[in-house]
DNA sequence: CTATTCCGTCAACCACGTTGACTATCGTAC
DNA sequence: GTACGATAGTCAACGTGGTTGACGGAATAG
């Protein structure tokens, strides 16, 4: 079992290895660049509440948890600079939340940096071979796994 | 930033939607074969206690995690009758973690689902590109990404 | 106007990790 | 032989990221 004749674990555990390296490496730059308390799930937060902004509830549906846990990491990032509660004038039940500048400065820093790392990939592996990593995979991953598809947000 | 033109979050993105594709699948088709409590996190700790059985703090450093986060992990699965704690004769301080029965079942159905999933990727696929991928992971992923490295387990 | 649905929150709980402190034991140096 | 430092396991407190259930207030459908 998992020998080098039958492959066992080699795949899946490379891919968390992949992408544990590029997000490692993603965060000890943000943390360089001003952003030490940015976790790797605050960048997923971040991505789903938006340029627009948007309520507890629905970033809970776009993450796939519920709303309470939504509820509190929003708290975190509130507490970290990062999000913003503001009432909605339109709707008293509901609490927009918005990204500050320096969420906007992280998420902003973080793709530049995203966009080097893959650069890096690109110098070691070729352009072809990472383009054909992307293709492969987005060819074995259903549509559902990231209910997280804000568009023009990821490129796909 | 992270629009088609700027690669940004796809590559880390289709890594982890990789990584969670593979072992969502494998541990719905556990919980099928009789394994439902097993979570992602089990994987790798029966695969570092391995066959031999190990130590609650030598399994904290091939996890890379603390010794009592390795203890506590260890209870949960003692609890779940995959592991067993045995006194060991030779040091009275020590308590060998050993795998049970249901342990090695555990490993051994999972190793085998792995390999069905890794026949479906090569399906769709084709084997010369899960290879390409599989070679292109390992030679970018530092060597200390996984401490975990138990010799004959992960094929490399 | 009323019934229902939706939003945010509170509380309790679990999994998984951390640090710090503590006991018991082992090995060694004296 | 004993004293001492290093090691193994455990306990406590805490942080983060999740869960479910319950609840009050606000919007909305009838």
């Amino acid at each position: 079992m998992a020998t080098p004749d039958r492959p066992g674990f080699a795949l899946p555990l490379l891919l968390l290895a992949g992408f544990r390296t590029l997000v490692d490496d993603l965060h000890a730059e943000l943390a360089r660049q001003g952003h030490p308390e940015l976790r790797p799930a605050h960048g997923f937060v971040l991505q789903a509440v938006g340029p627009a902004g948007t309520t507890a509830s629905d970033l809970g549906q776009r993450l796939g948890v519920s709303k309470q846990a939504a509820g509190k990491t929003v708290d975190r990032l509130v507490a970290l600079g990062y999000l913003e509660r503001v009432d909605d004038p339109a709707d008293a039940r509901r609490k927009l939340v918005r990204m500050t500048e320096k969420g906007r400065d992280g998420l902003r820093r973080s793709a530049a940096v995203f966009d080097q790392l893959r650069d890096r990939w690109t110098a070691t592996l070729g352009a072809d071979r990472v383009a054909a990593i992307e293709d492969d995979l987005r060819r074995m991953v259903p549509a559902d796994v990231f209910r997280l598809d804000v568009p023009g947000w990821f490129g796909g």
